[in-house]
DNA sequence: CGTATGCTCAAACGATCGTTTGAAATGTCC
DNA sequence: GGACATTTCAAACGATCGTTTGAGCATACG
């Protein structure tokens, strides 16, 4: 394998672009590869299928963010001394960072579209590469609103991700002011994210 | 206009099921009037478009499900006496009825799409027809929730939309015990929504 | 140099898409 | 019953889709 891996990461970028704008069907492979500036084949060549590209485009986000989220948690301890607004902190947190650094806004949208559609290869994809991170903090969650049921806490966690999804898909995202740096209007929007989740997850 | 107004109920019914299941672009035509019983160009005889298809399932739902909220407002009165969780009431139970009517929860599959989908005609189209809508319940909002800049509450209102969208397209949606009658259940899932919704709105 | 190997390219494949057409069937009204 | 409008139907239209093919190009290695 040489270093022209360029044709891999410029498929990836336009894909991740154009699902996001049009969906995984509404994108064709024909202005994916013309957006990319490479052959129409090559797509098919480095990835195997339009399905298998979808999949990547996936796991290069999701493996990133899922690791960023798991070490927030693991520097909280494991002694559940954290407080709910710093688990959620932490799951919250490493979203709205990839959505500030390059098109990683898209690739939420993308996120919302998986979710949107009940595509059932779609969803054992994501379940089996990512359940694990999932379940680590529905356990955390468990641990600090013990009043919960177990069904009652499911309930408001499903509630609780569709808000999330929703807002970081960029559907609603607040404005920035002129007068606030970017760092300090997403320290905002993370505050008021996990506000808004605590208040949703532990009210009585 | 004679009364065999059938072959159109028909093709309705099997665009929401379908669209639902598939996608608007992913349902075909020819998938569509199969299912539906009819001949394929019953639906651009019917209809003039694939798209003003889509239009009108989505003009008959809404149009009984916004009228039904309006209503649900106006029984509350006029005069400011009601409670932030009675106007929650009026807008999230017709949704839940009209979810478990014939087909009707695949309808909320369908808005979720729509909203996932960043599509600007079709956002253009329900912001026209049903935009006075949210502004009614957003204003009796703003009138119960002062403490809050317009903003904040905005940015509230969008989040709680997420999460019912998400919760009322049946993707996490509790499973009704079998002692419980349906109609208890669906009450008791209002009540979820409405205290999940309150406490995210008017967190302090 | 010769020959593998990894990659790109234009062209074509069969399939499916939304839409249109013109004739046949059905219903309506005097 | 005949004239007219409405609705259904099979067939075809051009366009676009994901994928495959086989030749051409580049680089690496003996």
């Amino acid at each position: 394998m040489t270093t022209t891996s360029s044709t891999r990461d410029r498929i990836l970028g336009a894909a991740e672009q154009l699902f996001a704008q049009r969906g995984f069907d509404g994108a064709s492979l024909r202005q994916l590869t013309a957006a990319a500036g490479v052959n129409l084949a090559a797509v098919n060549y480095h990835f195997g299928s339009k399905e298998k590209l979808v999949e990547e485009v996936f796991r290069r986000r999701l493996d990133a963010l899922n690791a960023d989220r798991l070490a927030a948690l693991a520097q909280l301890g494991n002694d559940h001394s954290a407080s709910l607004e710093q688990v959620l902190a932490a799951y919250i947190r490493p979203a709205l960072e990839l959505s500030h650094e390059g098109n990683g806004t898209l690739f939420m949208r993308v996120l919302a579209r998986a979710f949107a559609e009940h595509d059932d290869t779609l969803r054992r994809f994501l379940s089996e590469n990512y359940g694990h991170v999932m379940r680590q903090f529905t356990a955390e969650f468990a641990y600090l609103l013990p009043h919960l049921s177990k069904p009652e806490l499911y309930w408001r966690i499903d509630l609780v991700t569709g808000a999330l999804t929703h807002a970081m898909s960029g559907f609603g995202m607040i404005q920035r002011k002129d007068d606030v740096s970017e760092q300090a209007h997403r320290e905002q929007t993370v505050q008021h994210l996990i506000r808004f989740a605590a208040a949703g997850l532990s009210h009585p």
